[in-house]
DNA sequence: TCTTGACTGAGACTCTGTCCATCGTAGGAT
DNA sequence: ATCCTACGATGGACAGAGTCTCAGTCAAGA
């Protein structure tokens, strides 16, 4: 994530203020954020960025595979820079706080052939559930 | 689920002639219908009942464990009457086909305690995702 | 049958996200 | 250094999904 920008660089893209300062929101240990988050924060330093462009930006980064987007509650997606390292989510039923977990083996291994009904099957998105030591 | 409606006058329930309605809908093969979907089936057999209604009904299925709620697309989410046979779903990512699928294993076993940081892990949804036979 | 509190309905409202027309500017060309 | 222009930004309208309010209705026990 670090260099995120000079990668979008080597990719054509257009470097312009907003997008330089959602890349640094997201580039701190701020992960999981909501679209809504996002602007806030960058509004903080950019303050005129509007909704449509951070909105527009995320799709962007996400198309490109350097931001993961995550819904686990069905109510805002959240936007996860940490797309270059393979994990799953903790999260707590009561604060919603979100975890980054790294279950042992593979989920789609799980799956066996007769269970695939044909499909190709790409991928495997695992959401634990539960309550954190505060809310327990 | 076919008596569902026993099962929530033990409960304590009134049985209105619009929850009775939700619960036909739902008992069909139609599982993972969305809200909405819910609402116009239901509307055929009772005109008048409103959304709201068939919201507060769902939601209170949910709590009683009677229906499981399914978000896999950030969009609608999708209530399911399959909730006494635990399962996974498989989701085609171009036309949005649902399927229900049994994974070998149990998901929660693949997050050994360093991994769980003190919660108390109650549950493992588990999403996959490709595509069906059909637009593949 | 009467009573009463739980349930229903209509629509306003909130939240999340998309679309569009217009304006601004990054970055290559000169 | 300046110019050009296609791509990006903006703000507001719009849309989809779901919640809330409160007056009116009715299921079910007495
Ligand atoms: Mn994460
Ligand atoms: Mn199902
Ligand atoms: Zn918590
Ligand atoms: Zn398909």
């Amino acid at each position: 994530m670090s260099d995120l920008l000079e990668r979008l660089r080597a990719r054509g893209w257009r470097m312009t203020s907003q997008r330089r300062v959602v890349a640094q929101v997201l580039d701190g240990d701020h992960t999981h954020l909501t679209a809504d988050e996002v602007h806030a924060r960058s509004a903080r330093l950019l303050p005129e960025i509007s909704r449509a462009t951070v909105y527009n930006t995320l799709g962007e980064l996400v198309s490109l595979g350097e931001v993961i987007e995550v819904s686990t509650d069905g109510r805002a997606k959240r936007y996860d820079p940490n797309a270059h390292h393979p994990h799953q989510h903790l999260v707590c039923a009561s604060c919603g706080m979100i975890r980054d977990v790294h279950p042992t083996g593979d989920p789609l291994a799980d799956l066996p052939a007769q269970e695939r009904f044909g499909f190709t099957v790409s991928e495997a998105e695992v959401t634990y559930r539960g309550l954190c030591p505060a809310c327990a």
